[in-house]
DNA sequence: TTAGCATGAAAAA
DNA sequence: TTTTCCTGCTAAT
């Protein structure tokens, strides 16, 4: 269920993780028993995002490229160091506790892989080590008792192993090997993605694909091949923030319109990548800001808000069928 | 405890 | 346009 801030924060995951060693490659589940067996053994040598897709670059140019679709996820276990850049809130705990349930914060501190419960604090980000990191449209980070590796829990696609470290894909859309000539072809076929290159070239890029179009907007912003990584959440909320009607055909907005929505979705999106939460209301401090990552409500304008009152204007939010998805806006704001 | 839905996208029809 | 993937959250029970 992630949009684009998420895939960046599993890349990096693999990254501090993967990249520099040999994992052994399984598939616990067999659908990926061909592919397992091309990479096993051979060393990570980069992990890059590119909107919502992921490629791991294996040693011999082969290319693992995964797609989490709507419910795929990755699960970290053994002992996981935390990116420093990154932020992995905790709302919900297994039975090691790491803090206080409902704290936001950053875990920190060692756990024993053996499987001894230890206790780690909330703290600064810095370098951490806990014993799982789930790692989909939400992350959670908890303490466990079981040994390492674990037992792979349900259909596990690929396992990636090292002595320390432990990964298990469930659920994707896709994952496959590829070749260098395939991942440029699936990277072609993407739009700008600001994670990787917010510069006005690449800004220039989406505001000439989108000025083609007549679809209007909203569809315009979903589409992976004009602008990588937003989903249905970010495509609401960027709307309202634009105070954009989402049916305004795209190509009869003003190209300073479109700039100003990349910038904006730049700016959303490394939020999104350091927080590791959609936070798309702007500016929250202190307690109002402790809300927002604990509730949803909270941190939103639209998404999931209909039929109650607009948080600028007070006009009730509407839910609409739009594109085969649910699209929420407010039709006093968006004109 | 459980049933329905969902922060995608590709394949099938 | 419908089906598939077949997980995990959340509201309802």
């Amino acid at each position: 269920m992630p949009e684009g801030h998420s895939v960046h924060r599993i890349a990096r995951q693999f990254g501090v993780n993967f990249v520099g060693t040999a994992p052994e490659v399984s598939s616990p589940q067999g659908r990926f028993a061909q592919g397992a067996a091309i990479l096993n053994g051979r060393e990570m040598t980069d992990a890059r995002a590119v909107g919502k897709q992921m490629f791991l670059e294996f040693e011999g140019d082969h290319w693992l490229r995964v797609h989490l679709g709507i419910y795929g996820a990755w699960d970290f276990a053994g002992e996981v160091e935390i990116d420093p850049a990154i932020q992995i809130h905790t709302t919900k705990f297994g039975r090691g506790r790491l803090g206080q349930t409902g704290m936001a914060g950053v875990v920190e501190g060692p756990v024993d892989r053996a499987g001894e419960d230890s206790v780690a604090s909330i703290g600064a980000p810095r370098r951490s080590r806990v014993a799982r990191v789930h790692m989909a449209e939400r992350d959670r980070a908890e303490a466990t008792n079981g040994a390492f590796p674990p037992d792979p829990v349900g259909q596990v696609r690929v396992r990636l192993l090292t002595e320390t470290v432990c990964a298990d894909l469930r659920g994707p859309t896709a994952c496959e090997v590829l070749t260098p000539a395939e991942v440029d072809a699936v990277v072609q076929r993407l739009g700008p993605d600001p994670a990787n290159a917010n510069t006005p070239e690449e800004r220039q890029r989406f505001v000439d694909r989108a000025r083609r179009k007549r679809t209007p907007i909203g569809l315009v912003l979903m589409d992976q091949s004009i602008i990588a990584g937003i989903g249905n959440v970010y495509r609401a909320e960027m709307l309202f923030r634009a105070r954009l009607d989402p049916h305004t055909p795209a190509n009869s907005l003003d190209p300073a319109v479109l700039e100003d929505l990349w910038d904006d979705w730049a700016h959303l999106l490394e939020i999104g990548i350091t927080v590791g939460q959609m936070i798309t209301i702007d500016g929250l401090e202190g307690e109002a800001y402790r809300r927002a990552l604990a509730e949803r409500d909270e941190r939103h304008w639209v998404y999931k808000l209909e039929g109650t009152p607009c948080k600028r204007c007070g006009t009730n939010i509407v839910l609409e069928e739009f594109g085969a998805r649910k699209l929420y806006w407010c039709p006093g704001c968006q004109l």
